[in-house]
RNA sequence: GGGCUGUUAGCUCAGCUGGUAGAGCGUUUGGUUCGCAAUCAAAAGGCCGCGGGUUCAAAUCCCGCACAGUCCA
C-alpha cells in the first residue's frame, strides 16, 4: 500500500512554485516539506520540544473571530458556508454523535446517492466526542487541549465525473497557504508540511498537516481510495476532508496557556472571579509548553508524563498537581458545561443507555468535580453562561436554555442518591464484618455504579483500608460479558444491480389512486419485480409497506413485500408467473383498508409528537417511530415518565387538532428554505440529505420532512386515543397511540373491560373505583377478623390436647405424654395450635396433628418448648404415608402430602412411629 | 443493544441453606411533665412489585413481565 504514496503524489503546485524541500525529520523520521533550508525538524511537537506559540503575539481571534475569518477567507474563495447539523447525529445508526465535519455527508453524499448541498462548502461543525485519543474525557483540563466539543471547520469539495465546482490536493494546500499566511500571519518559513497517510472507515488516502510554532494547526485529507475484497481503487468520488480544529486555531492566535482559555473566554473568567481561584501564571505557562509532549496515545498514565514535567520545571508532581488541579477543575467544568449545552439543545438527555450515557456520565464528572474541589459552583449557571457566550455564533443554543436547571436537578438528586446508597451498602459491608475485596470492588462498580474512590474514602471513614488494584478497569472489562457483534443481516436484493432504475412514486403524486396499470421494467434474480411506476408505499419513515395484489392475464397475484433502493421500488409477489416479463402491463390494486389506517397512524403521529412538545416542552424530540394497521409508536425524548392526566393532555390537544380539521401541507422545499422557514425540528426521523425536502406541515402544531403517506386534512384521522406510555429507556419515553377506526374499537373494547368488571358488582361503571376501593378494604378487614378468630380458636384446644395425651414408652427406654389428634384446618391455624401447645405444656409432651385442609393433607408436630426431642425423623414418616414429606428446625414442624386417603393410617399408625423413632 | 443489582409497614431497611413476616424512624393512644423537649408503655399499619412454575409448604428456589438503579458497547 505503502508503495502507491509517492513523494510525487504530494508535491503540490504551491511546493513547486514556491520551491519548497522535502526532508526527513531528524526526531521523528517522518517526510516534510519546508521552505526553511536549514530546518531539520518536521515542525511537530515532540520534534520541537514543545509549543512555542504560548505567549506568542497574534491575530488574537477569540472564539466567534476565528469563525467569520475562516467563513469569509473560504466564502471569498467559491465556498459556500452552510448551517452546522445537530451533534446528534439523527441520520446515521453507526453513530450516536456528530464526530467529524465530513459525518454530515456520510453516508449518502460520499456514496453518490445524493448531491451535496454545495460544492465546495464549509460547514463550522461542532463535534462530541467523549473518547478516544482526540478527547480522554478524564483528562480533558489536563493535557491543556482535549475537549469533548469542538467544532470542526469543515471544508469540502467532491470530486466525480457527475459534480461541479470539486478541487483536489493543489486548491486545497493553496487555500491552506494563504490562508496560514495571509489571514492568520505566519511566515512562509514558519509553516511546515508533514506527508502522512490518513485511513478510515475502509477509506484512505494522502495527508498533509500543517504545522508552525510547535503545534498542528489543520490536517488536509485527501480520501481518494476504498479498500475492497480485491485490494483498494479508486472512490467513485474523491473528497477533500480538511477538519480545521477551531480552538485550536483561535488557540494558536491568541497564545493562551490553554486551549480553555482561548475558547471559554468570559465563562472561564467568571468561574474564576466566583470561586477566587489564582494561579501561578508563570508555572501555567511554562507547563502548557510542555504539556503538549504527553501524548495520551502512547503514555496511557497521564500522571508519569506529568511526572516528567514536573521534574523538568525543578517540582515534586505532589507541588504541580495540587499548583494546577483548581484551575485545571475550572476548565473541565468550562469543556463539560458547552458539551451539555451543545447536546442538550440537540435534544439528546441524559440517559442510562447509549449516549445518553456518555451525557450523564459527564455531568456527574461536574458534579464530582464540584464536590471534591468545593468550589460551589452553580452548575446550572455556569451552563446558561456558556449558553449565552456560544449562542452569538450558534443561537439554536437558545433552545437548551429552559432545560438545563430541570435536567441539571433531576441529575443532581440521582447522583446524590447513588452516591447515598453506595455510602450505605459500604457501610454495612464494614458492619458485618466482610472483606472488601477486589472482587467486591468490581462488583460495587458494576453494579452499583459507586467508583472504587468511593469506596475506599468511606471504608476509610470506618478506619478500614481498602486497597485499589492497580488494574481495577481491566477488572471490570473481564467481568463484563463478551460483546458479541451482531453482523449485518446482508440483503437479499443487490443494491448495485438496480442501482440505475427508478420507479415514479405515484403513491407521493396521485396519493389517492386505488389502482393503476404499470409495466414491468425489471425482475430480478431473486424475483423481486420493479415496475415503471407504482402506487404501493414501500417500508420506509417508520411506516410498514403497502399490500395489495397485482392483476395479470386475470391472475391475482398478492404482493407480500415492497422496498425501496435508491429510486427504485422493489415488489416481492407471490408468485411470479412465467408470462410474466419486462414489458408486461398488469394492473396493481392496493389494499385500502390498510393504506387508509397507515396514513391516520402516520398523520397521528405527528400531531402527537407536535402535541407532546407543547405540554412538555421543546425539548421533546422523536427517537423512534413504528407505524401499522393496528397502532403506533412513538417514541420520544422525555426525562421522566408521563402520567395519565399528562398523557390526557397531550390527547386532547391532539383531538383538538384532529376537530379543527386543519389542511395538511405537503411541499417539497430546498434544504435551506426549510431549515430557513421551520427550523432544525424538521429534522424529527433524522436529517435527511439532499438538496430539496418533502415537508409535510400540519399548521400549528408540527412541520417535518417525511416520505410517509399522509392525510390531506387533520380532520380525515377521525379520532386519536393515546393508550399508554412507558420509559423504555431512561430519557426516552414510548408513546402507543391508535388513530380512526381503530381508535373507535379501542375505545369501545376498554368501555366492555370496565362495564364486564362492573358487571360482576353489580353495580354501573361510574362506580367501579368505589366499589372495587370498598371491597378490597373489606376484605383486608375481614382476613384480619379470620387471622385472630382462628388464633383464639387454635389457642382454645390446648386444654383439650394435654388432657387426652397418652404415656407411652419408646424404643429407647424413654417415656413420654403423647397425643395424637384430626383436626381439619388451614395449616397456619394449626401451626398457631402448635405453638401454643409447646408454650404451655410441661414435662415431655408431644403432640402430633392431623388433618385435611383444601384437598390436602397436613401434619404439625409439637413437642414441649426446649425439650430434646428430635421430631424431624416422625414427620418424614408419618409424611410418607401422605404422599409428601415434612420438616423444620424449631419446637412445631410442619409437613404434609396431597394423599388424604392416607389420613386414617396416618393416624393409626402415628404412635408406632413415635415408639420406633424416639 | 448486552449484562448486573434491587423491589418487604408511611420512610429507611433486616429476614441465613423453603416451615406463623421483623427492626428503627414516623403515626395514633396512654403514662411521667404546668406545657414543650425528652422518655416509658401500648396499638394501628403488609396481595413480601405483578403473573406463572416447582413443592405437602414459597417473601425465600426457577421462568416471564413491570418498575427502579447501575455498568459496558
Amino acid at each position: 500500500m505503502q508503495k502507491i504514496f509517492t513523494p510525487e503524489q504530494y508535491k503540490v503546485e504551491l511546493f513547486k512554485d514556491k520551491g519548497y524541500i522535502r526532508k526527513e525529520c531528524t526526531g521523528c523520521k517522518h517526510m516534510f516539506w519546508t521552505l526553511d533550508q536549514d530546518r531539520n525538524t518536521c515542525g511537530d511537537t515532540p520534534c520541537e520540544g514543545g509549543y512555542s506559540f504560548i505567549n506568542r503575539k497574534g491575530k488574537n481571534w477569540d472564539f466567534h473571530e476565528t469563525i467569520s475569518q475562516l467563513t469569509s477567507f473560504f466564502e471569498k474563495h467559491g465556498h459556500t458556508s452552510i448551517e452546522a447539523y445537530p451533534t446528534v447525529a439523527r441520520w446515521r445508526d453507526d453513530l450516536e454523535f456528530t464526530i467529524a465535519s465530513i459525518a454530515d455527508f456520510q453516508p449518502w453524499v460520499t456514496n453518490g446517492t445524493l448531491d451535496p448541498p454545495a460544492n465546495p462548502l464549509t460547514v463550522p461543525q461542532p463535534c462530541i466526542r467523549f473518547g478516544g485519543d482526540f478527547s480522554d474525557t478524564d483528562n480533558v483540563g489536563r493535557t491543556g487541549r482535549h475537549l469533548t466539543s469542538f467544532i470542526m471547520f469543515g471544508q469540502h469539495a467532491f470530486n466525480s465525473d457527475k459534480l461541479k465546482g470539486g478541487y483536489w490536493m493543489d486548491r486545497c494546500i493553496d487555500l491552506n497557504f494563504k490562508f496560514l499566511t495571509e489571514r492568520l500571519g505566519l511566515k512562509p518559513e514558519e509553516v511546515t508540511y508533514i506527508e502522512g497517510i490518513w485511513a478510515g472507515g475502509g477509506n484512505f488516502g494522502p495527508n498533509l498537516e500543517s504545522f508552525a510554532f510547535g503545534t498542528e494547526i489543520v490536517n488536509s485529507v485527501f480520501m481518494q481510495y476504498e479498500e475492497t475484497d480485491k485490494g483498494y481503487k479508486d472512490m467513485d468520488i474523491k473528497v477533500i476532508d480538511v477538519g480545521w480544529g477551531l480552538e485550536r486555531v483561535s488557540w494558536f492566535s491568541q497564545g493562551t496557556p490553554t486551549i480553555y482559555e482561548a475558547t471559554f473566554g468570559p465563562v472561564l473568567d467568571y468561574m474564576k472571579k466566583e470561586t477566587g481561584i489564582k494561579v501561578d501564571q508563570d508555572l501555567l505557562v511554562n507547563y502548557s509548553k510542555l504539556a503538549g509532549l504527553i501524548d495520551i496515545n502512547e503514555v496511557s498514565d497521564v500522571k508519569s508524563a506529568r511526572a516528567n514535567i514536573a521534574e523538568r520545571l525543578g517540582y515534586s508532581l505532589t507541588d504541580l498537581n495540587s499548583a494546577l488541579a483548581e484551575i485545571e477543575a475550572l476548565y473541565a467544568i468550562g469543556d463539560h458545561s458547552r458539551t451539555v449545552a451543545f447536546t442538550l439543545a440537540d435534544g439528546a438527555i441524559p440517559s442510562n443507555v447509549g449516549g445518553g450515557y456518555n451525557l450523564r456520565s459527564l455531568i456527574r464528572r461536574m458534579f464530582t468535580i464540584n464536590e471534591q474541589l468545593e468550589l460551589d459552583l452553580d452548575l446550572s449557571d455556569i451552563i446558561d453562561r456558556t449558553i449565552t457566550y456560544v449562542s452569538q455564533s450558534y443561537p439554536r443554543l437558545k433552545e437548551a436554555r429552559e432545560l438545563v436547571p430541570t435536567i441539571m436537578d433531576v441529575e443532581l438528586l440521582r447522583h446524590k442518591k447513588t452516591i447515598a446508597s453506595g455510602r450505605k451498602f459500604v457501610n454495612q459491608l464494614v458492619k458485618q464484618k466482610k472483606e472488601i475485596n477486589d472482587s467486591v470492588l468490581v462488583d460495587m462498580y458494576t453494579s452499583r455504579g459507586i467508583p472504587p474512590e468511593s469506596v475506599q474514602s468511606i471504608a476509610m471513614e470506618k478506619g478500614i483500608t481498602v486497597d485499589i488494584p492497580m488494574d481495577f478497569y481491566q477488572q471490570v472489562d473481564k467481568a463484563l460479558p463478551r460483546v458479541d457483534k451482531g453482523t449485518k443481516t446482508k440483503s437479499e436484493i443487490d443494491f448495485d444491480e438496480i442501482k440505475s432504475f427508478e420507479t415514479q412514486k405515484l403513491y407521493y403524486e396521485k396519493q389517492h389512486l386505488k389502482r393503476t396499470k404499470a409495466k414491468v421494467v425489471a425482475i430480478l434474480d431473486t424475483g423481486h419485480v420493479i415496475f415503471d411506476k407504482t402506487i404501493f408505499y414501500p417500508l420506509g419513515g417508520g411506516q410498514a409497506e403497502d399490500s395489495g395484489t397485482i392483476t395479470f392475464s386475470k391472475n391475482n397475484i398478492n404482493v407480500e413485500d415492497v422496498k425501496k433502493f435508491g429510486n427504485a421500488v422493489v415488489h416481492k409477489l407471490s408468485k411470479l408467473p412465467k408470462s410474466l416479463k419486462v414489458g408486461s402491463t398488469v394492473t396493481m390494486n392496493v389494499d385500502w383498508e390498510r393504506r387508509l389506517s397507515l396514513t391516520r397512524h402516520h398523520t397521528a403521529v405527528h400531531i402527537v409528537g407536535g402535541a407532546a412538545r407543547e405540554v412538555l416542552g421543546s425539548h421533546v424530540w422523536q427517537a423512534g417511530a413504528d407505524k401499522t394497521p393496528e397502532r403506533a409508536r412513538l417514541d420520544i425524548t422525555h426525562w421522566e415518565g408521563i402520567s395519565r392526566e399528562t398523557l390526557d393532555e397531550i390527547e386532547f390537544i391532539a383531538n383538538s387538532v384532529v376537530m379543527d380539521n386543519r389542511r395538511i401541507k405537503k411541499h417539497v422545499l430546498s434544504r435551506d428554505d426549510a431549515e430557513q422557514k421551520f427550523g432544525f425540528t424538521i429534522y424529527q426521523g433524522g436529517v435527511v440529505p439532499g438538496k430539496e425536502l418533502r415537508i409535510v406541515e400540519i399548521p400549528g402544531i408540527d412541520t417535518e420532512a417525511c416520505g410517509g403517506t399522509h392525510a390531506d386534512a387533520t380532520g380525515d384521522i377521525g379520532y386519536i386515543r393515546i393508550l399508554g406510555a412507558e420509559r423504555i429507556q431512561d430519557g426516552i419515553v414510548r408513546l402507543t397511540l391508535t388513530a380512526g377506526k381503530k381508535a373507535v374499537t379501542t375505545a369501545q373494547h376498554n368501555y366492555q373491560l370496565l362495564s364486564e368488571s362492573a358487571d360482576v358488582f353489580s353495580v354501573i361503571p361510574e362506580d367501579m373505583p368505589k366499589t372495587s376501593d370498598r371491597f378490597f378494604s373489606e376484605w383486608k378487614e375481614q382476613r384480619k377478623i379470620i387471622e385472630r378468630l382462628s388464633s383464639q380458636l387454635a389457642e382454645a384446644r390446648i386444654p383439650q390436647l394435654i388432657d387426652n395425651a397418652k404415656s407411652i414408652r419408646t424404643k429407647s427406654g424413654r417415656t413420654i405424654k403423647l397425643v395424637v389428634t384430626q383436626i381439619d384446618a388451614p395449616q397456619v391455624d394449626l401451626i398457631i395450635s402448635g405453638q401454643k401447645f409447646s408454650e404451655i405444656s410441661k414435662e415431655d409432651l408431644l403432640a402430633i396433628i392431623i388433618g385435611k385442609h383444601e384437598g390436602k393433607a397436613m401434619i404439625i408436630v409439637a413437642k414441649t418448648k426446649g425439650s430434646d426431642l428430635k421430631l424431624s425423623p416422625i414427620i418424614r414418616s408419618i409424611g410418607k404415608l401422605l404422599g409428601g414429606g415434612g420438616g423444620g428446625k424449631k419446637d412445631v414442624i410442619a409437613g404434609g402430602g396431597p394423599k388424604i386417603e392416607g389420613i386414617e393410617e396416618a393416624l393409626a399408625q402415628a404412635e408406632s412411629i413415635v415408639i420406633e423413632n424416639l
